[in-house]
DNA sequence: AGTGCGATTGACT
DNA sequence: GTCAATCGCACTA
């Protein structure tokens, strides 16, 4: 039996996290997302990444620390959160090891537990439209800065799980919206699941 | 202090 | 398919 705080949830420890940022983008893949909120427990499957690597001119760390991306640069597992366009916060898991700034961008969930409360935050009733894209995804779960920081390897407000279910096939493309850097293939994906975001041509 | 520009989305032609 | 909204941040002066 599982504690009750585990909400039934298996947490993955952060030695399970490969160091390597593009290894991590593909071994979340499947894992499951898990929001705790006052109101409830929501959660999906990760059916989407994008790996911002050391060195990558697209990567928020590439200019060096500041005071927004500094969990960047703390070990690895914790959220960095930010708002991309004015509009939409971004979810990201921070990558390597501490010191290094690094990430990797969670794009799209397969909605799972809180399903009516997602279509709430959403104003959407479409299962397919509550959290493909990155935007979508962080006002699905209630995704804000206030959770920037958050050790996604202890079990609180947003923590990583393991699902039961075998490993997907994973497909590989660019990463999406980017001017600098558009060739790179550090995009991983679910292959044939409905919950990707993004062109089709990219999601074969 | 001012400027330019996004790791996007939703509305609209 | 096109396009504006919207704001925090990095960069220039």
């Amino acid at each position: 039996m599982p504690a009750a705080a585990d909400q039934g949830y298996e947490l993955i420890a952060r030695s399970e996290l490969p160091l390597d940022t593009v290894e991590l983008a593909r071994h979340l893949i499947g894992k499951l997302v898990v929001r705790v909120t006052p109101e409830g427990v929501l959660s999906g499957r990760v059916v989407e990444t994008e790996a911002y690597p050391v060195g990558d001119a697209a990567g928020h760390a590439y200019r060096g620390q500041t005071a927004r991306n500094h969990t960047l640069f703390g070990c690895r597992g914790h959220a960095y959160i930010y708002l991309a366009y004015g509009v939409s916060y971004m979810l990201n898991v921070s990558s390597e090891a501490a010191g290094v700034g690094a990430g990797v961008l969670i794009r799209s969930l397969e909605p799972l537990e809180g399903v009516a409360t997602m279509q709430r935050n959403r104003r959407v009733e479409n299962l397919r439209d509550l959290a493909r894209g990155p935007g979508r995804l962080a006002a699905a779960l209630e995704i804000d800065r206030r959770l920037d920081g958050v050790d996604l390897c202890r079990v609180g407000p947003l923590w990583v799980a393991r699902d039961g279910r075998e490993a997907p096939e994973i497909g590989t493309s660019t990463r999406i919206g980017l001017s600098r850097e558009a060739g790179r293939l550090l995009r991983f994906y679910v292959r044939g699941n409905r919950f990707v975001s993004g062109p089709k041509a990219l999601n074969r």
